[in-house]
DNA sequence: GGCGCACATAATGTATCCAAAATTGTCATT
DNA sequence: AATGACAATTTTGGATACATTATGTGCGCC
């Protein structure tokens, strides 16, 4: 079990995990009685996750017409980018007026961290989930350090758009990872530095860059970001609930 | 009446004007069972809209313990004006590049209204709302010009902030009304000229400025803004409903 | 007299039930 | 055969009943 404690928790966690994956597909309907039996819950804890995914972007909803699963336009995704892009920016413009020593350490470490899984050469399949994990790291620890919780909380909310979140990335070409990774160097020392505008300046790019990136890959190999749904991805490994059912007819 | 069809749309609405107007205080409990009785509907309804309500900010859960009345600090206030400064700022970089002869012509509407208001030489009361309503205007035809739906989205949910909502304002220093209504104009002019980044430095320091205006309000008359929530704002004018009860007691 | 445990109470969380709305399918009429 | 109205069915929305978790109180024990 994970450590959501009460079920809309933990069934929101699940459907977004499902969406984001690509199990449930943009504009499919969320049908409330199915997905609850798939679930095994009822469909009170299920509606409120529903409309706790409505509110936070991953879900539309309308009057007596029930949930779907939004659809996102590559535009929209772009501008995903465009403002995760600024915030993160101003992250870093705040960031280097709150730099410590343990702060400029911790950075450094995600760097190091970084290199390490970089310097066979190449980004091994077992380390990718490390980089990303360190990837994550450092872009939350500037957002941390900038002391300003919109930031953290509008950015994590993006990462709620399909394509925009930090799960698609460009593993393809080495040169392209490794240059990513020169650019947190170059933001963790200008940073350390006090260098505010700058780090800005390079983050902004970083970001930017990716967008770029992600559309020439989309136009070159769409084929690796149409995710086939597995067949009952949400089917509760408890014991399906057994649903109300009339005495008899 | 408002235009909301649902119950829990019409409550989230309810709700969350009780928050902003200080009906509802900082920290204080909201109690499902009171609530839903005060709004004369069943905890169903309730909870959803008291989940939209967490998801979007205003308010505050734990688990199993309920949901409170969500408490900002002033650094988040203040945190809550930087991210907008950005993002409008933004907004008008971007909507630099869109300008039609309709959006020019739209813009300069909102500030010849806005010059209409104030030509008298000062703010009366009853130009108090259609001034704001200007103000909401103009603001959101530049979000709405950028077309990046993600900017108007954040800064909607960041005039849930309290004291970071339009609803604050500074009417006691009609100069600095004017003034602001100034920037206005010269937001609309570089806008039209697609002097997108004069239009977005001059963004940035209107609301940064609005910070530190408010800051200094906040000093010198604490009292404005230390809102006495009025007896039961909350009844609803439908009757109250009747609540089961026990056999008796 | 203070601390802690146990029970009582109250409030939250979930399931079920009922009502209202929407969708679908059928039939009659043109 | 196509279209529109109407009925049947499905599905959602809301209310209530039931279960579970927190909390407050009192009693006993140390």
């Amino acid at each position: 079990m994970t450590d959501a404690h009460t079920s809309p928790e933990f069934v929101t966690e699940r459907i977004r995990e499902a969406i984001l994956s690509g199990d449930l597909r943009p504009g499919e309907k969320l049908h409330q009685d199915k997905l609850a039996d798939m679930l095994g819950i009822s469909r009170t804890p299920l509606r409120t996750a529903l409309t706790a995914l409505t509110q936070s972007g991953l879900v539309s909803y309308e009057n007596n017409r029930g949930f779907y699963v939004r659809e996102f336009s590559f535009s929209d995704v772009a501008g995903a980018f465009q403002v995760r892009a600024e915030l993160e920016a101003t992250a870093c413009r705040l960031a280097a007026s709150n730099m410590s020593e343990a702060a400029e350490q911790l950075l450094f470490e995600l760097v190091e961290e970084g290199d390490r899984l970089l310097s066979p050469g190449s980004l091994s399949p077992e380390n990718l989930v490390p980089y990303r994990r360190m990837n994550v790291g450092f872009h939350t620890a500037i957002m941390e350090l900038a002391a300003n919780p919109w930031i953290k909380t509008f950015v994590e909310s993006l990462h709620n758009v399909p394509l925009a979140s930090d799960r698609v990335i460009m593993w393809r070409d080495f040169y392209v990872i490794r240059r990513s990774h020169d650019d947190h160097h170059r933001i963790a020392r200008a940073l350390a530095k006090g260098q505010g505008e700058r780090a800005a300046a390079i983050m902004r790019e970083h970001i930017t860059f990716a967008l770029e990136h992600l559309h020439t890959q989309l136009e070159e190999y769409p084929e690796d970001f149409l995710r086939v749904p597995t067949a009952d991805a949400l089917s509760s490994k408890t014991r399906t609930r057994r649903r109300h059912r009339r005495p008899a007819a």
